[in-house]
DNA sequence: ATGGTAGTATTGTCCGACAATACTGCAACC
DNA sequence: GGTTGCAGTATTGTCGGACAATACTACCAT
């Protein structure tokens, strides 16, 4: 026989307020843009009392669904930005001990389609936008050279008009980031090689040439395989440890 | 001269409270599996009322840090779940209007590649998983067998042993989902179909061969790509349409 | 040891309160 | 006319406390 009783779950009230939302929003009742009534009102609409409101809305601005605009009182229903989204995505990776090499392995296999497609899609717009990227190549300031490395490729992803790319691209993008700056510390040509790979695959695109983009950015991302290596920085390490270690170099090469 | 002013941002407590429960779990002094305080315990902690603590508890919940373990009381800090994780993207790319190329584009892009890492990296466990999954294939129940077109590229990434893969795909068949249920109800042939090409796929992991397993997974994502044009599903679409339009046809049509 | 039982701890929800501040309308002023 | 000042209201953030339901615990009886 099956079994006769299955743990029945009952919700507590206030996660069944934040479901109530959460359905409103995404059926599409409440539109991004549109203001929220005041916790008082929903509460009486919806007969619990105002901390369970406040719990729901807690819940629902962590999911980046409502959002107080500056010097605003009244809640705003929003569209989760992708940054938010994404970060939500690498603490849960980087809780999960992803490795450099798994981060890595996936740029490897996202990035050169992301190149083709821009050289295909690309539009007087998109690639101004890569071609102000460049800007901050080769900046002294290491956070900032490492921060344009990232900027190329959501300028990149942007190129290739593809929202669902761009989004699985960015936690990717946050993840790499303290690596990133690990090599461009550590590695002295590691400035001038990325700005030469861009400067390349920004060409590429720029023709139209498919082809030759994805094959630059193969190669980039390939260089940035051996800058680790070069950095010293081992791929099969979970990505805190890798980006903690960038923080206190000295430390771990004293002995003990 | 630059401004003088800058906005400067006031955190509410609440939020203060969760940054710093964050941390202490981001950084590792509160580890999964740790059972948090009591509320009582931790407003006195930090000196401020538990209906703030609440609220702050809520927003990590929410964010996958903290669960209850079934009829316990006390929080325990945990990993997100991938599920959970991916449920928040699913969310925003639906908000965001993607559209059913974008999601296949992306999945063209992957699924060939894990195809591949699968098949080099397969063991006897993750073969007999992916073997597993083939046990639903052809299923009657349309929903049944929608899920395990899933469950199928599931087992795939566990295969290829890449957590970042795993979790980039999972958004992608969340946001499938739906329109594959419209595919296999309005196309006959689809279920044969998806299981041959699975089957061509298995075989190829188990024998090591990767580029066998690359080519029949793009043939088998073409191929879905060929079944979504035959269920007249608008590729341009939205996700939320398309997926929406096969759950509640009549009612939608009688809506006011 | 096993099983029952009473007491305690903790959560979910409520009530009410109050200060700080954003919004509103109106009068006054240049 | 447009700006400024101001009083009044609405709304949030935070607090204090309360209570029922229930998980946990320690103890006692068998």
């Amino acid at each position: 026989m099956t079994e006769p009783f299955v743990p029945l779950k009952l919700e507590p009230a206030y996660r069944k307020v934040a479901a109530a939302l959460t359905a409103r929003i995404t059926e599409g009742t409440l539109q991004p843009g549109d203001r929220l009534p005041a916790e008082l009102e929903l509460a009486r609409q919806l007969g619990v009392h105002r901390s369970t409101i406040r719990e729901a809305l807690r819940e629902l601005e962590s999911g980046g669904l409502l959002r107080r605009e500056r010097g605003s009182k009244l809640m705003m229903v929003t569209r989760p930005d992708r940054l938010a989204i994404a970060s939500g995505v690498t603490r849960a990776l980087t809780l999960h001990q992803a490795t450099v090499a798994e981060v890595w392995e996936t740029m490897t296999l996202i990035e050169p389609e992301v190149a083709e497609l821009a050289a295909l899609r690309r539009t007087p717009e998109t690639v101004s936008a890569l071609t102000a990227t460049m800007a901050d190549a080769e900046h002294a300031d290491t956070a900032r050279a490492a921060a344009q490395a990232a900027e190329f490729f959501r300028a990149l992803a942007a190129a290739a008009a593809n929202n669902v790319l761009s989004l699985s691209q960015e936690p990717l993008l946050q993840l790499l980031g303290s690596s990133l700056v690990r090599l461009i510390e550590v590695v002295p040509q590691a400035r001038s090689r990325i700005a030469a790979a861009q400067r390349r695959i920004l060409e590429a695109v720029e023709r139209g040439d498919a082809a030759a983009a994805r094959t630059w950015c193969e190669k980039h991302i390939r260089d940035y395989r051996r800058g680790f290596e070069l950095a010293g920085i081992d791929l099969g390490l979970p990505i805190a440890a890798a980006g903690g270690a960038s923080l206190t170099p000295k430390t771990r090469s004293r002995k003990r």
